[in-house]
DNA sequence: ACTCACCCATGACAAATGTCATGGGTGAGT
DNA sequence: ACTCACCCATGACATTTGTCATGGGTGAGT
């Protein structure tokens, strides 16, 4: 009995390549292939696949956010996501979003294919080092206005324009900006930002 | 006659996924496959392949770096940079590193190998939205000072640390960053960094 | 010789940023 | 009812950052 399989990934040619690498084995068979996340719906709902195997940056839908959907429209269709390690928070929102596997674009193959097969089997898979990795960053202490604040000024936007796009004071922002800082026991604000995005708090 | 391939990664699944990939082509073949960009050179003198085919973001040693000294090294191999699109800074990088290739990971497979076969015959490969990306972006405006305290800067530090760690003033400094963000028409360090990067200045 | 771009530096000033104390409002949990 | 965390805001303050004028030194090119 053979798995079908769903591909996203934004990337043509990783696209194209995973498809080509997945179709040596056996019992795979590559059923749709789309490069955006909010085509990820419907191509599972017309070609029914077993297993979606979602990267997360993508155009149109998050990849964790096509999970989401996806969940609730095909339950039948699990997800496992493939992305770039590193990224620590991402775990954390997977699991929220009721993945069933997480496999780092750095394994081996073997270990892709294994893992399809687990999860085919209604096991949980996680790469033991992203979950150690995503343990020791914790929990984000930031509260969602600090968050809010903190991607604004990532586009590299002054408190006055962030306070505008917010609907803030500046005060406020300033308030939010520093809390931030603190929390992530940072220099600036170039720093927290730095600081948070390596620990997936944003 | 069949093409010999050289393929280096730093993600290992690409790796075997594009290894897959382009060994479904009867000219191609996989000769030697490499993780790291200072294992490229010794790969290419032991396994002789007609083509390299480097990512640019890889431990260890730049695949432009790496290009670079393979130019010199084993010049009978002609070298493919297969990269992220975007980056418009690579592609000057590149043609000075002597590459014969330029693919990004968006174009669809067919692309991929037209260009590896395009090289053989010694012609130049430039994906040619990315090469007007590139001209949009023209050349860096910034001197290597002011390269130097940008990239320091990106770390999230102060003025003052960067001074330190550069043996400049600290008002030294902050004349570098300030002519840093008007070159860039920036609002901010964080902008100024951001929009550089953007083009492929630092 | 002269120009020009870049290197480095100072000092002074304006503007933005970061910190702190303080206080009022809301909703969830005990 | 009470606490607690979060929301939003103000005002005052110290610090940092960004800007500008100015000037000296170097090396490459004309």
């Amino acid at each position: 009995m053979t798995v079908r399989l769903l591909l996203a990934d934004d990337q043509e040619l990783v696209r194209s390549a995973l498809s080509a690498l997945l179709e040596l084995e056996e019992d795979f068979e590559v059923v749709a292939s789309v490069g955006r996340g909010d085509e990820v719906v419907d191509a599972a709902r017309s070609h029914q696949p077993d297993v979606a195997l979602l990267d997360i940056e993508m155009p149109g839908l998050d990849g964790l956010a096509a999970a989401a959907v996806l969940k609730v429209q095909v339950p039948a269709c699990r997800v496992v996501v493939l992305t770039t390690f590193g990224r620590a928070g991402y775990l954390r929102r997977a699991m929220e979003a009721g993945v069933a596997g997480f496999v780092v674009k750095d394994a081996p193959s073997e270990v892709l294919a294994s893992a399809i097969r687990r999860v085919m089997r209604g096991e949980r898979v996680v790469d033991p080092a992203l979950a150690a990795l995503t343990l020791a960053a914790g929990e984000s202490p930031l509260t969602a206005r600090e968050r809010d604040v903190l991607t604004v000024a990532r586009s590299g936007a002054t408190v006055a324009e962030i306070a505008t796009k917010l609907y803030l004071s500046e005060g406020t922002v300033r308030n939010y900006l520093s809390a931030a800082i603190a929390k992530t026991s940072a220099r600036n604000r170039l720093d927290a930002l730095r600081r948070a995005d390596e620990r997936g708090w944003l």
